[in-house]
DNA sequence: TATTGTTATACTCTATAACTATA
DNA sequence: TATAGTTATAGAGTATAACAATA
């Protein structure tokens, strides 16, 4: 049994991660700079430092949206000059989106900034904690993942 | 320094976290079942359950939402016979908000259905990874809270 | 006058369905 | 005909501002 033997009335592990992750969400988002990127456009803006340049097809399945909804967030990175679209060199259906140096720059300033919140509950925390959310991370990254 | 010396290039641990809980909200919100009840009534529910009859600020409060937000899901909750309101003993303004008996049975059988693929997810991974995230929700419930 | 809650409104995030352009 | 992407539309989630009722 994944969630192993506890007392009646307890919830099981998926429950406390679920409720966990969606307060946690929901405080992050709330988390808000002067800048107008938001949660879900930083989050593309990663992927495609940490990817290279990707097809809008490509950075959708990265990102698990659906095409239609990346097809947004590319305009919106467009616009504030993030990232850049060009030609696909041998289909004309596709495009390559990449980083810009400003989304680099961005991406570097703007995470700081962001993170404020972050940061300072993580230094709340003792160095075990902050430990354990590391391999953690790592975890949660692989099930959210496929 | 609250993530610590790290290689160049390498994203501080909030910037891993944030997207980690990003991404998993979103797998998590992805996950449907024919039930009209959404995520986040879910979890007010579950709030409700845990703390026992609250006011709708109160609720608000633990779910770190603005009230506005809470009238809504209340409604909702109402709607579906969930959760029911009564008037405060004292004071004319405010209510209360129980769950209902039903309320207690959908939590139930609806969590185990909607955990499906989180409990799938977590099957996969080791005793030792299931004993690090136990520890690690514990954790980000904390931060969340406050 | 202060507090609690609701109504009105708007924006973000995301999806599905329908469409266009290219392969 | 199949694939990649966009446009149109809608629903969930949340907020701020303005209002109503009660303390």
């Amino acid at each position: 049994m994944a969630e192993g033997v506890r007392p009646e009335g307890e919830q099981s592990l998926a429950s406390r991660l679920r409720l966990a992750v969606v307060r946690l969400n929901r405080r992050l988002r709330a988390q808000r700079t002067d800048s107008s990127v938001t949660l879900t456009q930083m989050s593309a803006l990663s992927s495609l430092k940490k990817s290279g340049p990707l097809t809008p097809g490509e950075l959708a399945a990265k990102e698990r949206v659906q095409p239609p909804s990346m097809t947004r967030v590319i305009a919106a990175l467009e616009d504030h000059g993030l990232a850049s679209r060009a030609p696909h060199p041998s289909d004309g259906r596709q495009a390559i989106v990449t980083i810009t140096d400003e989304g680099l720059r961005y991406l570097a300033a703007e995470a700081a900034a962001r993170e404020r919140w972050l940061d300072r509950r993580l230094a709340e925390l003792t160095d075990g904690e902050r430990e354990l959310l590391e391999r953690a991370v790592e975890v949660i990254d692989r099930m959210a993942e496929d």
